[in-house]
DNA sequence: ATTGACTCTGTAGTATGGTACAGAGTTTAG
DNA sequence: CTAAACTCTGTACCATACTACAGAGTCAAT
């Protein structure tokens, strides 16, 4: 599968044409190769980069978040201590919000805890937790 | 601080007012009360479930979403049952979004060590891990 | 009483992340 | 060779989540 239209890497990847040509005008993918006929031309790399994107995007990732991400591994001018530096700040927003959703879980559990054995719903654990 | 206007909230939970006015339009707020004026109260129980909308929306959940959290703790009709059934639904949701960050953040740490035994910045181990 | 800060409703505009055509040309299987 | 399926550009439209007025009324200090 060496060369692939845009309708194939939208069946391999399960997002739609029109999207693939919006990530390419958002930068998030470069300019493929075109046919003579201006038919793009991609290669596997594309649904590997493609499939990166929307688990990010599942994961609350923005776009511009997810481009930044991307360079951090595609740019040929990222400098190695940029890499470091970007890559330790995406490491503490993950580990933040790793932070906040456990303690959501917990006043979840604590909720169903609760319900289970009649206590008053009025009490709300996931304010006390998540109030700031 | 029994009745606050809505600048007095804003001020407490950094939230603009015209935001305030827009979760009441969107149903995450109840309509509050007036004074003869038209103006409306609050009291300090709002700021709280301002401050869990605004940590909710920073952990990627939509307000939509956000409206069903709350629902669980403060709709006086919902059935013991369906809190149980939902909460149960939250922690699912809540436990796969921690997975898929902790499995990015590994990526992102293999991506430090890489770079700084100054190894090849083409593998990815980001798209390995992530690439569906 | 008046001035400045506040609030009201209603409507319109912005940014993000798509999605859906129209109207034209291209490819490919029978 | 032709018909179906595909792709092109460009523009317009959609939902979500705000944000910013306009024009009018309210409140509180001097």
């Amino acid at each position: 599968m060496a060369s692939m239209r845009i309708g194939e890497v939208a069946r391999q990847t399960g997002i739609g044409i029109e999207t693939i040509r919006f990530y390419e005008r958002k930068g998030l993918l470069a300019e493929p190769d075109r046919r003579p006929s201006g038919y793009r031309q991609y290669d596997d790399a594309v649904v590997a980069r493609l499939r990166f994107i929307r688990r990010a995007k599942e994961l609350g990732f923005t776009l511009s978040e997810i481009n930044e991400l991307l360079g951090l591994w595609f740019d040929k001018d990222t400098q190695c201590c940029d890499v470091r530096k970007k890559a330790g700040e995406k490491i503490n927003e993950i580990e933040l919000k790793v932070k906040a959703l456990q303690c959501m879980k917990r006043s979840l559990k604590k909720l169903i805890a609760q319900c289970q054995k009649r206590g008053s719903l009025r009490e709300c654990p996931l304010l006390d937790g998540l109030g700031d």
